[in-house]
RNA sequence: AGCAGUGUAGCUCAAUGGUUGAGCAGCAAGCUCAUAACUUGAAGGGUGUGGGUUCAAUUCCCACCACUGCGACCA
């Protein structure tokens, strides 16, 4: 039997400079919604790439005096290094520039132009480059410097473009909207969106002129096509095998439409209203959701180049690890909300959650196994631990409701969940006591608390994995299995959802590891 | 033009028409199985400002201020 197909993309990042913690953001929270989906059993697309057309990139290779090509062909390593870098299991990673991509588009634009959604006309305004859009005159700063990049003037453009008729689809987006509440997210984006809507929409001009990085407009090939139409498109190109012929129909057979597409708000109504437009014209299906998520924030910007307050990811990472990475972000920031990142913060979160809580209560518990057990471990049969055992009693039901936190990308509440069932456990082996009880000849009770306390981080990490799969291994090493979070095969039974995500999964039949920190604490940073 | 959201403990956030809660940080005590960890306790907020409704508002209404987002002013 086929298992349910969940198809999840980050945006395609622009090619025009290098990647960043904003473009490490999103594809986190894509990771981590694609490994859990994974866990689940589901058969998943997680797809990311780059977006390589248009005349932004095409001057930045001038610049740098290369090709628009090569310019991409140089970027693109290190998007995939930092990928990898961050542990990411994409399963696609499409180039705009890849040969299967240039088919896809021209059959797309086919149909919308039978369908009559594309017409020649007209446009006269100021153009963004940085962009790629047309601004208003009144929003540009002083001297007619783009509002976003303001360090770039826009130019005034007075060309033909062709045209698709936004306009016609006014009725069937807000249907769309009304019908599908969560097809925006989270809400206040939604509200964005449909106030926007409401003012009535416009067509908008899909082709350019005057420069050629891009795909020519069938039977028009001084016209190219607007960068956002070809790039949009990615998501679908993305989704054919390899070596298949790159046509419509096989490209959206079994992977399309997409269960969410994760996007930054400041690419919403790309997303939220052309690409459905664009979609419904096209005869295709519609994705079941676009979650905009926030931007990253630091002493009061937005972290960017032009701000100069960027991190880099990089060395985040280097310094602290790719667990600590996606554990911060994940869990200290509301996905959907903007959020800071304070050094300082970092790694008090990080220590407190992680190292003290977490690291430090497998490993008070599993020391103790072998000096009151010795090589027997314990004999224990999770299923006479009474339901009114706290631990047990929350542990039943954390997987059910971790499993919808992550369904609605609300990456934090699965944290603060998972948190609650390891603090509970800090809090009941002190007040258990087991030491005491050992010390008192009560073997069995001991032997009990040991249990109810490894099983629940074994839960804890189990659930974890989609957010820290090296810590969620380590610990599942140190519980006697011999699985890696990282490079099981995508559906190992054994990591299966249905047992895992269950409290009382631990045999006592396995041989407990050695008990190792598996969560160094960080030192503060120096002010 | 405007529309929407936010404004609660040092920090990040939660909650409710009726003695404001959590996590982190900081303070004190306890414990010893543990990564100087954990547990407990105290402290810390008249919930942006000014009005109004109500027996009672942080929660409802109005105005204002600040910040954020969307949008408009332009052509």
């Amino acid at each position: 039997m086929a298992s349910p197909i969940f198809t999840v993309t980050t945006p395609l990042y622009y090619a025009n400079d290098l990647p960043h913690i904003g473009t490490a953001y999103p594809t986190i929270a894509a990771d981590a919604i694609a490994r859990f989906e994974r866990l689940r059993g589901k058969d998943v697309r997680f797809v990311t790439g780059t977006d390589e057309h248009g005349q932004k990139i095409q001057r930045t290779a001038e610049e740098r005096c290369k090709t628009p090509q090569a310019h991409c062909d140089e970027m693109v390593p290190h998007f995939k290094a930092l990928w990898e870098k961050l542990d990411i299991q994409y399963d696609r990673f499409i180039r705009t520039t890849d040969s299967n991509h240039g088919a896809i588009v021209r059959e797309f634009f086919q149909r919308v132009w039978d369908r009559g959604d594309i017409y020649l006309s007209q446009q006269k305004g100021w153009y963004c480059v940085s962009c790629e859009e047309y601004k208003d005159e009144k929003e540009l700063l002083e001297d007619h410097h783009c509002p976003i990049h303001f360090n770039k003037k826009v130019e005034l453009r007075d060309e033909e473009n062709y045209f698709f008729r936004l306009s016609k689809y006014q009725g069937a987006l807000e249907d769309l909207y009304k019908n599908n509440p969560e097809f925006i997210q989270p809400e206040s984006r939604r509200n964005e969106v449909l106030s926007f809507v409401a003012g009535g929409l416009r067509d908008f001009s899909i082709s350019r002129v005057n420069f050629d990085w891009g795909f020519p407009v069938p039977n028009d090939p001084n016209h190219i096509i607007y960068v956002w139409f070809d790039a949009l498109l990615g998501y679908i190109t993305a989704l054919l095998e390899e070596g298949e012929t790159p046509t419509l129909a096989a490209a959206v057979a079994k992977h399309w439409p997409a269960h969410t597409h994760i996007i930054g708000k400041d690419i919403l109504r790309f997303h939220a209203i052309y690409w459905p437009a664009m979609l419904m014209s096209a005869e295709l299906a519609l994705p079941g959701r676009v979650f905009g998520h926030g931007f990253l924030i630091r002493d009061g910007a937005k972290m960017g180049k032009s701000s100069g307050n960027a991190i880099d990811p990089n060395a985040l990472v280097d310094r602290y690890g790719v667990d600590a990475f996606r554990y911060y972000f994940l869990k200290e920031i509301k996905f959907g909300q903007d959020g800071s990142f304070e050094e300082t913060r970092f790694v008090n979160i990080l220590n407190a959650d992680l190292a003290n809580d977490l690291g430090n209560l497998l490993n008070r518990t599993l020391k103790m196994v072998p000096k009151y057990f010795g090589a027997d471990g314990l004999k224990v049969d999770a299923s006479a631990i009474p339901m009114d055992n706290p631990m047990k009693a929350l542990g039943m039901t954390l997987g059910d409701r971790v499993a919808k936190c992550y369904e609605n990308m609300a990456f934090s509440e699965a944290c603060e969940a998972i948190l609650d069932l390891v603090r509970l456990g800090n809090r009941y082996i002190d007040e258990q006591a087991p030491w005491k009880l050992f010390k008192q000849g009560d073997i069995d009770a001991t032997a009990e608390i040991l249990y109810t306390v490894l099983e629940s981080v074994r839960l804890a990490a189990y659930l974890l994995s989609p957010i820290t799969p090296r810590v969620s291994t380590a610990i599942y090493q140190q519980l006697g299995y011999s699985v890696d979070f990282n490079n099981s095969p995508l559906r190992d039974i054994s990591l299966a959802f249905q047992t895992q995500a269950v409290w009382g999964t631990l045999s006592s039949e396995q041989s407990l590891g050695e008990a190792q920190p598996v969560f160094a604490k960080f030192e503060l940073p120096s002010v």
